[in-house]
DNA sequence: AAAGATTGATCTGTCAATCTTT
DNA sequence: AAAGATTGACAGATCAATCTTT
């Protein structure tokens, strides 16, 4: 079926994409600002501190980020460089390379992670009511793109 | 206050910013593909084609597309040198530049819509119910991020 | 050969500075 | 001076090709 969207199916699409590109907007320019980190970079240094061992090997990492492997391999050599992670070859399988936070990277997260925090209570939470997060919730189940967090 | 997310704050944030990205990526691969188009400039071509006069000043597109003047320039110089659209001067007041599609802006453009069209079906709207969809929706106008429609 | 990771080429966007018209 | 638009330098991402280890 190819018929154009009715109105209230638009409705929905839009939305998404409206809100989505504004509170990135807005997060990248404050995170920019306060920490002098870029977005991607903010979500790469989260989905270390997120993961089981605090560490993850590149490909799982680009995976959690949903960027390319070479995409990630430029984010994490900035990153890098700056002291905010470190590489490690993995002793087991000598091809992969683990990525894990530096005591900088830990502290700069903390700063960042109050930033966005805030921005995502302002900005998306404090409007809605626990109604509309729990149907925004199934929303998203639903759709199924949840990451797997198997290891 | 900034304590961190709790799991249903968390759910109703991460989905957000998985199926965005999930659907984004898809319908990226999917125009370039079949149309040889950018999403970003589908979108151009997109709002184009639903403002009042089926024209816009170069600023007016630029809001509505959500990226930055400079950024659209660029595009539209593309699109202007792929023979999609182009661009006229306002008679009234000489600063600003109209841009409209070209005829084969528009043919492109109906191919283009029915791809993505067929890509919202199947992967976002297919999954939900029509309360999934009510929900949804008021949740984007409570946030209040829509496009201000006035010309 | 296959899997992990990186590099180089290219594309697209932002930011700051500039040009033109009002 | 202010507003509209563009340009040039640069940041950040993808894709194809390459290198290393298994």
């Amino acid at each position: 079926v190819d018929r154009a969207l009715d109105a209230q199916e638009s409705a929905a699409w839009d939305g998404l994409l409206r809100t989505h590109k504004f509170l990135m907007q807005l997060m990248s320019q404050q995170l920019e600002a306060h920490h002098g980190l870029a977005l991607n970079s903010y979500d790469v240094l989260r989905h270390l501190a997120l993961a089981n061992d605090t560490r993850l090997i590149m490909h799982q990492l680009a995976e959690r980020v949903m960027i390319t492997r070479s995409g990630l391999s430029g984010v994490v050599a900035r990153l890098e460089s700056d002291g905010l992670i470190q590489r490690d070859p993995d002793a087991v399988d000598g091809r992969g390379l683990y990525a894990q936070l530096t005591p900088a990277g830990w502290l700069l997260l903390r700063g960042a992670n109050a930033t966005i925090t805030a921005c995502i209570r302002k900005q998306f939470l404090a409007p809605l009511d626990p109604d509309d997060l729990a149907a925004s919730s199934q929303v998203w189940r639903k759709l199924g793109h949840s990451v797997d967090v198997r290891q």
